[in-house]
DNA sequence: TACTCTATAGTTAGCTG
DNA sequence: ACAGCTAACTATAGAGT
């Protein structure tokens, strides 16, 4: 807290030079292709380290080829289109990191939003079910079976990631048992928050037992939702 | 889909030199203190740089000062305190970007995650509210009130960001009414989706008209929310 | 709209305190 | 667990295609 100091200059200007290290992966593993055109960046660095002195030319200068990143002020931006591909862009930057995050720690996640037009995006996360998806599909090649992962996991968690399976009538009904559930819960908390209601503050906040998390916050909201689940396991 | 180039050797290598560009900042919007200690960082670049054909001694080195970064692989951490230590920095980092999308974009966000240990992290953007609290704020100042805007907006957002607020009766009877909203809503595009069940395919995906994304997938987890909201406004 | 490219802005692994 | 540090790694703004 405190205002730890405000409005300090902020050009880092930071003279940097670096020989280019176009890392560039598709998935969490291997490291598919890796081709870069030497050369090209590193002059320019030079350049610019050698006109850090008129910012003007710089930023000339980074006009007149296609240059890199400049800095970005976290304010609602008041371009449309310029809002709109921002958006994919660090969707995908968001989700990928969400993805890496849900492997790396083995945690489950979940991410819920809307685009600037209103189309909603749902990102899964899931937990240990990529390693056991592995040992199962290992399993079923071993078999010598042809069965459908996807498929035989389907029951559970298909209507949550394909975004196509969406209007099928069993997923709905599906969900609308997954929401009963929900609902019954968030109830059966109600009445053990009754009972508690005359009980110190520190016991009560141990009464919450495994509720689903209902995200319903977005009642006056009417978006468009066409392909609304966004599946990242791939 | 496609292996699209496996196991490539993934060592960029790229001779890197830079000059520090140590830049910090705390949210987004200033530039606040820029201290950092110039030199120490630079010779130590160029005398990996020169040692770059003797990766021992590299490697010494790296581990003789408190050195940067290695690459990781997104595999599943086995060290339980490493996958903790991960979480806590990655969560924050997606907490940061879903915030700076939010703004950015003026869109909603939500993000639900459960530590390695279980403990659930709820994080909600907060689109145009952000904006309003100010204006809010600056109104109520002007008529020299002393209005508590959390209070003020309490009732349509106080329960999902407030993580004392959760044990309140009235909370629990909101979320149960939300949750039997959203409810209704899968049950009616239920119906619509019965009666469009012999229509061509391409049609019938224009028909969830704004459910509310309930989720309750983690039905067989029994986490204990203890302190499980996370609100992402500084 | 979506993809490519460059170079930089920003994130974070591994240590240390 | 938490905060700080350094440098390597990664995301992405802006412009072109």
């Amino acid at each position: 807290m405190m205002t730890k100091g405000e409005s300090t200059d902020c050009s880092a200007g930071s003279s940097t030079r670096r020989l280019m290290t176009t890392s560039k992966r598709v998935d969490g593993e291997g490291c598919p292709r890796q081709e870069r055109r030497e050369g090209g960046g590193v002059e320019f660095s030079l350049i610019l380290k050698d006109l850090s002195d008129s910012p003007a030319e710089v930023s000339q200068l980074r006009r007149s080829r296609n240059m890199g990143r400049v800095k970005l002020k976290i304010k609602r931006l008041e371009n449309t289109s310029g809002r709109q591909i921002t958006y994919s862009k660090r969707r995908a930057g968001i989700l990928k990191k969400a993805k890496e995050l849900s492997i790396l720690c083995d945690i489950d996640i979940v991410i819920l939003m809307f685009s600037p037009t209103g189309k909603p995006t749902l990102c899964l996360g899931e937990r240990r079910m990529l390693e056991s998806l592995e040992v199962l599909k290992k399993t079923f090649k071993k078999l010598d079976h042809d069965v459908d992962i996807q498929d035989f996991l389907g029951t559970r968690y298909g209507y949550w990631t394909d975004p196509d399976n969406i209007t099928n009538i069993d997923h709905i009904r599906a969900m609308e048992e997954s929401l009963k559930d929900s609902l019954s819960r968030i109830q059966m908390q109600k009445e053990n928050l009754s009972k508690q209601q005359l009980v110190p503050l520190e016991i009560t906040t141990q009464f919450h037992s495994g509720i689903h998390v209902p995200l319903g916050m977005f009642g006056e909201q009417q978006p468009q939702p066409n392909s609304w689940l966004h599946g990242n396991n791939g």
